[in-house]
RNA sequence: GGGCAGUUACCAGAGUGGCCAAAUGGGGCAGACUGUAACUCUGCUAGCGUAAGCUUACGGUGGUUCGAAUCCAUCACUGCCCA
């Protein structure tokens, strides 16, 4: 994997790249469409890449390890094979679900035992065997195992929980570099930054990632119920630590907000859930603000989903089938949803990269978040 | 024509003397959702009021009772069965 770093905004941090992987490029700032197990839901990969332009998907280790299974992935030859997606794929170790799963997880030195949610079995999870499971998952991204701190950490927890992260990271180096891909392409690691919301462990936390000079480095534990405002100090913070010739990918975030303030502080990757799952919940993104698309207002609006959107369903539907569609609880309605979703959070993300290149990103920035936020 | 059962909020449907503006489900109306246990979750859903509270309400009318969705009479309507 390389990173050819593009340009760079002269009154932020914004900064445009190209990642070259054994599965194509990857043009930063990026979104990344979240797959959890094998599949971004409700979207099909032609539509993920034809209509949404989505250039990398992730998926995850703790689901893809409970379902299909190790065997079926690696008799399927990866998961690119098994589920048709061509280009770059980044699993999440697990680490994410040692906070989401906490009621049902203990963690140990050597790792994290889950209760899967599925049938209740327990499974140990460790540096190593979270690296093995990624080797044979294929991920063209792998990311270190680590425990995602709760944003309302007190400091002593977030102080020796990311401690305890820095010790499974320097496992998770040396089984990766101990190991070879399955399937004849590269995989990199990322190593994840933590430290919760205490800028002297992020900035540890941030000079130790650093430190092992991987290919791309990532921000974890952040949009995870510390204020928001906090969460941009803290990007802010460490960014200044992380290499600036290497990707930074910020964890689980966010908003379209916070992909353009992240962008301005220097982020070059960002996945999340909301585009999907807030649109199958009925919640549109759009670049003049956001719709709910159960209310009343839509029921007899017949003008398109998003004139100005860049995917066929925005056009092709309009407001009130789609109202409709979620009403009757018609599956239709989650993957125009989702598409749609996908496809602006995508277009956002171009249009960051376009402005950097231009030169004004910063008053595109203000404008732009001003139109998103609005409640339509 | 006779017998039986029933009529409760937008719909279905509990409740059979006071704890009932009335369970529950659906529908409706809003809100939440950030490395996905999520086509999920939460709230509201007679009127006025921020609220306490007040008013109108369990087919109609008239009774019994301190008190009625609940008991009685009668009328209307619905369903089933018999002729």
């Amino acid at each position: 994997m390389t990173f050819e770093l593009q340009a760079q905004d002269t009154k932020s941090n914004a900064r445009a790249g190209l990642i070259q992987t054994d599965h194509g490029p990857i043009e930063t700032p990026i979104f990344m469409p979240v797959g959890t197990v094998g599949s971004v839901k409700a979207v099909h990969q032609t539509e993920l890449a034809d209509e949404i332009k989505a250039q990398i998907i992730l998926g995850n280790t703790y689901h893809l390890y409970l379902r299909p299974g190790l065997d079926i992935l690696e008799r399927a030859g990866g998961l690119h094979q098994f589920n048709s997606w061509k280009k770059p794929i980044l699993t999440d170790s697990g680490g994410f679900q040692v906070f989401s799963l906490a009621h049902r997880r203990k963690i140990k030195e050597e790792g994290a035992t889950f209760q899967s949610h599925i049938d209740g079995s327990r499974h140990l999870f460790t540096p190593e065997n979270v690296m093995d499971t990624q080797r044979t998952i294929g991920a063209d991204i792998m990311m270190a195992f680590d425990e995602c701190t709760p944003g309302t950490a007190d400091f002593d927890y977030a102080s020796k929980s990311m401690a305890m992260t820095h010790r499974w990271l320097d496992r998770c180096i040396d089984r990766f570099d101990h190991t070879e891909p399955k399937y004849g392409y590269h995989q990199s690691l990322f190593p994840i930054v933590q430290g919760c919301v205490y800028p002297d462990l992020r900035k540890r936390s941030a000079e130790f990632i650093a430190s092992k000079g991987r290919e791309g480095n990532a921000i974890g534990g952040l949009a995870v119920g510390e204020p928001t405002e906090k969460m941009y100090e803290m990007i802010e913070l460490v960014n200044e630590i992380l290499p600036k010739d290497k990707p930074r990918y910020l964890m689980g975030v966010g908003t379209p907000a916070n992909l353009l303030e992240g962008i301005e502080r220097g982020v070059d990757m960002f996945d999340c859930v909301m585009p999907t799952r807030n649109g199958r919940n009925g919640m549109l993104f759009t670049r003049n603000g956001i719709m709910n698309m159960r209310n009343h207002k839509w029921v007899d609006d017949f003008s398109p989903i998003d004139p100005e959107g860049t995917a066929t369903v925005d056009t092709l539907y309009s407001k009130a089938y789609l109202r409709h569609l979620f009403i009757s609880d018609e599956l239709l309605g989650l993957q125009i949803a989702s598409i749609h979703n996908l496809a602006f959070y995508l277009w956002l993300v171009g249009e960051a990269r376009k402005h950097i290149f231009i030169g004004d990103f910063s008053t595109w920035k203000d404008q732009t978040i001003k139109k998103i936020t609005n409640r339509l």
